[in-house]
DNA sequence: TATTGTTATACTCTATAACTATA
DNA sequence: TATAGTTATAGAGTATAACAATA
């Protein structure tokens, strides 16, 4: 049989935008890692941190709502995240089902980096779409996942 | 402490591509499993059939670059669907490091009823964009993946 | 009864590296 | 030497179900 010279056809896949979903995510991921994996953040590391700076004394509960994962696959998550000395939890005294949690000092000055980092990381990946389409893109996502 | 009412600040989260192509991609597969996680099709196995039934005879390793995935994933993956009667390998009779892959007629049937749920799927999860908006947003998706 | 955080567990997906048989 | 498929293995990521403490 001769060598296929031509790559291969992926029919009705290209209709489907779960498709094209995956393969841009493998490659903004990609490339996020390349980008922040030296400070040992990955995309939902990074997320995590953000809205713990941005909601210092949120619930565990309210945290994995927040990004979208189980609140028992948070668990694991902190810990690792408070054995390096980045995040703190504070049990409530007013509830003692709650924790509260904080960034400490080390998790502010990492977020600071990775920040500077995925900022970077952002513009690079982005280089390919003006600021027009970029907004446009990120409204177009919204519709499934908002 | 009073409890928090409003949904929790994403932050700059809100800017960044990727995680919105995160949170676009957790709804789109959760749609696609609930429309065709009971006939055993994920996006990942929808995805080999396709390339499969548009290129009869193709190879392992040419498969696994057309769906995006290291040709050592593809064994178990082709194995599964060995078993389950729908995929078959051929050794190539000329160089014989080769396989080369087809889909059987189980497969052929399934792939038929996969594409009519993937299609209705695809419908409903874009029921919230115009023709137009779909065909900008794959453009703009193809940017970063293609 | 319902909720928070936790534990135990397991499953899916994927990659890396080394092996074999071929070329 | 290089390539195709395979194997063994390991890691990441995630979920489900049950539990203890608390409300």
């Amino acid at each position: 049989m001769a060598p296929q010279r031509k790559p291969p056809s992926l029919g009705c896949l290209t209709d489907h935008v779960g498709f094209h979903l995956r393969l841009a995510q493998l490659a903004v991921f990609k490339h996020f890692e390349s980008a922040l994996g030296e400070i040992g953040v990955s995309p939902a590391i990074y997320s995590v941190l953000e809205v713990l700076h941005d909601n210092p004394g949120i619930t565990q509960s309210k945290l994995a709502i927040a990004v979208r994962l189980d609140r028992s696959s948070m668990v694991p998550m902190l810990d690792k995240l408070g054995k390096r000395g980045l995040v703190e939890r504070q049990a409530s005294t007013t509830d003692r089902r709650h924790n509260h949690l904080f960034l400490t000092k080390e998790g502010e000055a990492l977020l600071a980096d990775a920040r500077a980092r995925a900022s970077a990381h952002e513009k690079q990946v982005c280089s390919c779409l003006s600021a027009e389409e970029k907004k446009n893109l990120l409204a177009l996502l919204d519709r499934f996942g908002g």
